[in-house]
DNA sequence: AATTTTGCGGTCAATATCATCCATGGCTGA
DNA sequence: TCAGCCATGGATGATATTGACCGCAAAATT
């Protein structure tokens, strides 16, 4: 990892399609050894997948929502990550500092979508307490890359 | 925006250098025909980029904070917006429904970039209170796609 | 009512671009 | 000396991209 590696992810994040001998003239590399780098950052894991991002409204997923969970003390952590794993509509769930447990990052078609992920957890006994807030607009143009896998 | 599209853009967000004649054969069109939709798909800003997730730690960014911001009364919303949409480690910032202003997720090199971006905000007279909470793990594998721009 | 026009979405074949791989050799720092 | 990194150039196979053409359905015209 230098700081042609930065470049070169720099360059493909802006554009993942742009040609090897373009990136190479712009960070001063001949066309193989920009392929040779990009193998071993792929190979290395610095890169994890090449994707793109999409209008989330266009999708027909409006509705952009910020849940706090608190879990249960009897709570099986496990599963609850796994649920969260699987639900495509989850695009983040992190373990935070703080009086809650989780917070998790989540984009539905409407509010009823909000809703029913709410009485999933509810209904599997994953959680206490909870908090939704919503997103109203963006300061940074707000995206939205798919979720993996 | 029909299925097919809906399926061009999951086979994409998947692997973005998927071939075009690969994703014909599964969705069950031609390689033009596919190239067509996604010449449209991206024109209509459906597809606003194609792009790269890489791995936050390994591009040394390992600190995920997302901070809640109250602004004062007579606070420059604009400037504060221009502010959020230049600083390349606010990756979000969203305005939102409950008792805070904004909500701005932000990847640093470390705490004492956190304390910096703080410190700005402050400065310029951008924030009347703040709560920063740290994400400590992710049960959703934790990406980072650098921002636009 | 019948016919023409128009636009959309598709196929197919030809072409140009591109990634990829390989072999060779230069340069540099350990 | 050796290992790592790169340039160069050519060969090869994928791949995107373009253009000519077709079918169909809705709208417009006769």
């Amino acid at each position: 990892m230098d700081d042609i590696d930065r470049k070169i992810i720099d360059l493909l994040s802006a554009d993942a399609r742009r040609a090897l001998a373009d990136i190479g003239q712009n960070v001063g590399l001949s066309t193989s050894a920009v392929n040779d780098r990009l193998r071993r950052l792929t190979a290395q894991g610095v890169i994890r997948r090449f994707t793109l991002e999409a209008d989330p409204e266009a999708l027909g997923l409006p509705v952009l929502a910020f849940v706090w969970i608190a879990l249960p003390e009897q709570a099986d952590e496990a599963a609850f990550r796994a649920l969260a794993a699987d639900d495509p509509a989850i695009l983040e769930c992190h373990h935070v500092t703080g009086a809650w447990s989780y917070l998790i990052k989540l984009r539905t078609q409407s509010l009823a979508g909000l809703e029913a992920f709410l009485a999933t957890l509810k209904a599997r006994g994953m959680v206490a307490r909870s908090e939704s807030v919503l997103a109203l607009s963006s300061a940074v143009p707000d995206t939205f890359v798919p979720k993996a896998r």
